[in-house]
DNA sequence: CAGCTGACTTGACAGTGTCAAGTTGATCTG
DNA sequence: CAGATCAACTTGACACTGTCAAGTCAGCTG
């Protein structure tokens, strides 16, 4: 796969990122039933025992995955703020929208990266990577926050409107929807409810 | 479910639903690993093989166990909803923290009965199952429900807030907070976003 | 009473994570 | 250059998992 020839430092050459991405494309094909340490190792073409010098078995490997995955997730977001000249609200949804459609592009990395259960392990490393990708959604918020008020309470707010509108969607709680960008259900409407932090900010100033 | 009470049928008498709540208390004393077909077939007092004349494999059995987790689900819902004579807000919100009350009391079944992972077998059964769920919340958003407006709309803002808030709380997004009823979190002021319900309400009509 | 059927058992198999011990090869030291 | 070192990786084993096939056994039907 990703074999050089010329520089192979010792056996493999980079295997703890090659395992990494091998995860990753199993979630990506199979679910995340699919995510295997021997199929990891198999992937990347060493032994079934190698992943066990690079991660703390089978949560250290979801740890080090989740941790790309909030890379990535965070590049979905910035990347559905494209334009400039739009109103801050409107720059609200559309981070709301880069993270529906992380989720609808990668199911089983979402899922994953959300998992109840805590990572163990990397859990400092993890937690940097959580609060990369939650600065851009802070970023967004700031606007509408009031003078003296703790900005973490619209943050939630937002965080959790998105993130359960995501989690039910993906989990086809609202009927049977074929998962794509073009047919996201009631979306727009939903974070229509956003539009209350501009009317609160409007009749308070 | 389905099965007769009365008479015993063969061996063990009703093993499905000893198999159920077996399952049940698995989830709540070791987490979602700890549900196994074997684990459960060991603490019914069955062979290892037994659950498979009563569900479809593992994906069955855990498809019986979110039906019965529906129904607790439900039952959370409405005792939070206790006092009769409260405005039609603090209702909804009420329903909301029975909501997260099951989430916390039940954590690897809240995580079961939202598995993305869609229910193999009992489709139906468990469809019915939300769907009893469903109505909880759908009668307590009625009252916010604009003439001519669509009622799933304020229903899908209302789950996809509380839903988000309980499974970034169950993940522990919010900080490291101890799971308990007396230290919900922001959980007041992110249901307050609800009040822009009642606002618009007031303002269109 | 003979036979049948459904509930359950027994045994096997492949796949999983994890551990212990062995092998290999790059680098370092003299 | 020769030998030592040591991390990277392999090999083999173990317990545990879900699932399948065949066997056992109780109670019912004819």
């Amino acid at each position: 796969m990703t074999d050089d020839q010329n520089t192979k430092p010792h056996h493999h050459g980079d295997l703890r990122s090659a395992l990494i991405q091998a995860g990753i494309a199993l979630l990506s094909e199979g679910g995340k039933d699919s995510l295997t340490l021997r199929k990891c190792a198999a992937r990347a073409g060493v032994s079934h025992a190698a992943p066990a010098h690079h991660f703390d078995g089978i949560s250290g490997l979801r740890g080090a995955i989740a941790q790309e995955g909030f890379r990535l997730f965070r590049l979905s977001m910035l990347n559905a703020s494209g334009t400039e000249n739009q109103s801050e609200l409107d720059h609200l949804k559309a981070i709301c929208s880069g993270y529906l459609n992380f989720a609808i592009d990668n199911p089983a990395l979402f899922d994953l990266i959300f998992s109840s259960a805590p990572m163990e392990g990397l859990e400092s490393n993890l937690k940097s990577g959580t609060a990369f990708s939650y600065d851009v959604l802070r970023k967004a918020c700031a606007p509408f926050v009031q003078p003296g008020q703790d900005p973490m309470i619209i943050e939630t707010q937002v965080w959790s409107l998105i993130h359960g509108y995501t989690h039910l969607y993906m989990a086809s709680r609202f009927g049977r929807i074929d998962l794509s960008h073009q047919a996201r259900g009631p979306f727009d409407q939903v974070v229509s409810l956003l539009d209350a932090l501009v009317v609160s900010n409007a009749t308070k100033a």
